[in-house]
DNA sequence: TTGAATTTTCAATATTTTCTGAAAGCTTAG
DNA sequence: CTAAGCTTTCAGAAAATATTGAAAATTCAA
């Protein structure tokens, strides 16, 4: 490898020449990427290498990622290992190369449907077993059975609810993801919202994150 | 008011006779809440407050919240008024009460819809706005051009899948929560899936994240 | 098998988020 | 106006999470 030990720049992905605009707005999507992964409960990291990914085609090895993201080894390790369980990158071991490369899912339907059963099994399937053992066992005595039975009430609406959506989100997020983007569209008509090719910024002053 | 100065006496909510039964199903929902709220990075304290509320019928003060909860006075302020501002929980005075009372939300879709209107402004909001800036100009030159036009590519497949489906959350979440069950119903006939007016337990080892 | 090129693991450290508690701020009755 | 009763604020403590870095493990060519 021709690298000199005096190097330090950064730019270990492309060889000469780079477009630096490019590069720029690779850099402001993983930041926003990373940014909004905060809000998700994502690891930062993770989602930018993620991101990284995405927007490059080509699939990077580990020493490219960690240099353009500056993280260190064992994060990279960590972070590339969670991103292949969650399935939305693959590994890609090539005859000749000793290092592995990994390259993102390019599709977003895709994306967003293994995203979704991800968070699905993490985030719904648990409420699910859990909901049930927040029954009390009915008296159906006076005072006392009544408040039991609305209680129990309370968690059979609740239980009903959730898998309601949880039915149909396992539905649409099945496996190649032409399940959502058929949902979404199928919504989309349903209400007779069509979707606008420009954005319109109907409000402005939303939140109310206070102070 | 009818309360002795030597009074000390935690029980606040419940008057002498407790159902211990219920009691103890009310706390099995709460933790579940709590533990399912931070998976979907929601503050442990703040779903608790909200599960509280929500299996208790009738308002509860900020006293009898902390010692059901364990939790300090500060904390529940500012965890009672981040549920307000999200729209779950209201705040009720009544004359010749000096305290507040807080009433959770009784419906479950409206719940929902509730939650995600929130969740779409914080996490889907932000996204809409920050990806049209990380597009980069087009020189429409060569193979610098090339590489460009496929970035933006990219990210308008994005946005545009993230604004259809933000189009359709906004439409299915407004304000009263019919939508979001009409919904979740429409998609259900959608794809054949029959929702069972009694809950049947079609599969019961549901299995999970299987290693 | 050896050893060079990688990747993985994990204890230690850094960072971020959440919770507490005490003091300051309101509001209303008197 | 003053005081009692309640609520909010916020700096700092505590807890939870994320990241590092270096040692150990793995892999493969020779």
């Amino acid at each position: 490898m021709p690298r000199s030990p005096t190097d330090s720049t950064p730019a270990t992905v492309t060889p000469p020449a780079v477009d630096l605009e490019l590069a720029a707005s690779q850099d402001r999507f993983i930041a926003l990427w990373g940014e909004m992964a905060s809000r998700w409960g994502v690891p930062r990291t993770v989602a930018e290498t993620h991101a990284l990914l995405f927007v490059h085609s080509e699939p990077l090895d580990v020493e490219s990622i960690m240099q353009r993201l500056r993280i260190s080894r064992g994060n990279a390790s960590m972070t590339l290992r969670t991103l292949v369980e969650w399935g939305i990158i693959s590994r890609q071991m090539q005859r000749g190369e000793r290092r592995e490369f990994f390259r993102a899912e390019q599709d977003v339907w895709r994306l967003f449907a293994t995203v979704a059963r991800a968070r699905k099994r993490r985030e719904i399937d648990p409420l699910l077993e859990g909901l049930v053992g927040c029954r009390v066992a009915s008296t159906g005595r006076g005072r006392e059975g009544t408040q039991r039975s609305t209680h129990n009430d309370r968690m059979d609406e609740l239980l009903s609810a959730v898998r309601l959506l949880d039915g149909v989100s396992e539905r649409f997020t099945a496996a190649d993801g032409r399940g959502l983007r058929t949902a979404a569209v199928a919504l989309a008509k349903l209400v007779g919202f069509i979707v606008p090719a420009q954005k319109r910024a109907e409000r402005s002053g939303i939140r109310g994150g206070g102070t």
